[in-house]
DNA sequence: TCTGGGGTCCTAGGACCC
DNA sequence: TCTGGGGTCCTAGGACCC
């Protein structure tokens, strides 16, 4: 008899995803301030000048490795409303990073390489080290294209100094495959392994075990809990708490009469370590949408020309989205952003389930009605949601429940 | 010329039903 | 004579994550 297998929880994060995958196959931008976001792809442009300079010469994908630095589209001059996804270390060195208006990162290093995103090759490198690791350990729950929780506990050789060895070979065979490199940490829970793989980035192992959490997890700030953000750290710090440590202190009593009944209890377990949430390996979608921002704000009246085509292509984006990957939705819901940056949303449940875009955007433009439209609008959002499986909305007892009843009805009611 | 896009989950009030 | 109480669905907003 052997004992029953300790529960170990791996956190990866492949290191700086999307700028590593640029490099894949632009190595000559190796080292060089590299920002990613805005924009569309610009290959053919780049291959296009290349092929104008050199005309000698057949240019192809594979030449990307090849394109001089001076092809390269900088930051310098960037005009829109894009920010940045990514950006390399050597550009943060300046000051630029995730999230920063693109303009605002052109004045701080207007020499950086701008490379619009590539969601297409980015998903493809996602599905390729995901494919790896499920070879060696299946129990695997997506986080996104660059991360994943991995449960250790039943893989062969996943209790080894504690998960590291195991984290060790899929390092290696994610490395081999691809030429990239990625971070893990492995602890109880998801919580904990979490955070762990944040203390040793890049290319690194961090094994957190029952007795680190005084040594290791106290010490920290509360923002590294996955699930506390900026609001909440506030608050805490409004308490005199700045330190897991320091939340761990407060009494589960006063945690639950401060931030009420679920978010104290959850507080004061997270602080204490606590996680019991299984790695699941799979789910089901809840809503999806589409959502634009406007080169310039747009006006209800003024612009209602311009807005209502928009509108139009993203409710058939949706319904693309939820035709192409097999579901159909119910509550049909807008999103508005206005110029001063606030929020309005509506919606209104249909009696039927649909994926069809016209019965999309006459709901949509009824939610529409409902919003407030003096101010002028810098985004606007389509959303679907209670989402069916299309295969399970044939089973519904009353099929009428997937269709309009009168579709016709539904196209542009009184516009 | 600050501030993207696509998601999940939670809360809270009101409608409505039993 | 005055007021229960649960359960579920819908809607709007907000926090948070990648």
């Amino acid at each position: 008899m052997s004992a029953p297998p300790i529960r170990r929880i791996a956190h990866l994060d492949m290191d700086a995803f999307y700028a590593s995958v640029e490099l894949l196959r632009y190595p000559q931008l190796k080292g060089l301030p590299v920002v990613i976001g805005g924009g569309r792809r610009r290959e053919d442009d780049l291959l296009g000048r290349l092929a104008a300079a050199y005309p000698d010469k057949e240019w192809t994908q594979d030449d990307l490795g090849a394109i001089p630095l001076d092809f390269f589209p900088r930051l310098s001059g960037y005009t829109g409303r894009g920010v940045i996804t990514t950006a390399t270390y050597a550009a943060r060195h300046f000051g630029v990073g995730s999230a920063m208006g693109l303009m605002k990162a052109a004045k701080l290093c207007p020499q950086a390489i701008l490379l619009p995103v590539d969601f297409a090759q980015y998903r493809h490198y996602s599905q390729r080290f995901k494919a790896i690791i499920a070879e060696v350990a299946p129990v695997i729950e997506n986080r996104g294209v660059d991360e994943v929780y991995i449960d250790f506990t039943n893989v062969p050789g996943g209790q080894r100094e504690g998960g590291r060895v195991l984290a060790r070979l899929i390092q290696k065979a994610i490395f081999d495959d691809t030429g990239l490199t990625c971070s893990v940490g492995v602890a109880p829970n998801k919580l904990l392994a979490k955070m762990a793989s944040e203390f040793n980035k890049p290319n690194g192992i961090s094994i957190v075990l029952e007795d680190d959490l005084q040594g290791l997890i106290w010490p920290l700030a509360c923002r590294k809990i996955n699930g506390i953000g900026p609001k909440s750290d506030e608050k805490l710090q409004s308490h005199g708490i700045h330190t897991i440590g320091q939340l761990a202190q407060r009494s589960p009593d006063w945690l639950v009469a401060t931030f009420g009944n679920k978010t104290g209890a959850w507080l004061h377990n997270a602080a204490w370590g606590r996680d019991e949430r299984p790695v699941v390996t799979s789910s089901e979608p809840v809503s999806m949408s589409r959502e634009t921002t406007f080169e310039r704000d747009l006006h209800a009246v003024r612009d209602r020309a311009e807005l209502g085509a928009l509108f139009t292509r993203l409710c058939e984006q949706v319904a693309a989205d939820l035709q192409r990957k097999g579901y159909v939705g119910k509550t049909i819901g807008i999103k508005l952003r206005f110029d001063d940056f606030s929020i309005v949303t509506r919606d209104h449940t249909l009696p039927y389930y649909t994926a069809d875009a016209a019965a999309i955007r006459a709901a949509a433009g009824q939610c529409l009605k409902r919003a407030p439209l003096a101010k002028r609008l810098r985004l606007l959002g389509v959303r679907v949601g209670s989402l069916l499986g299309a295969q399970d909305a044939k089973l519904l007892s009353n099929p009428t429940e997937t269709l309009p009843h009168d579709p016709n009805a539904l196209l542009f009611p009184d516009d």
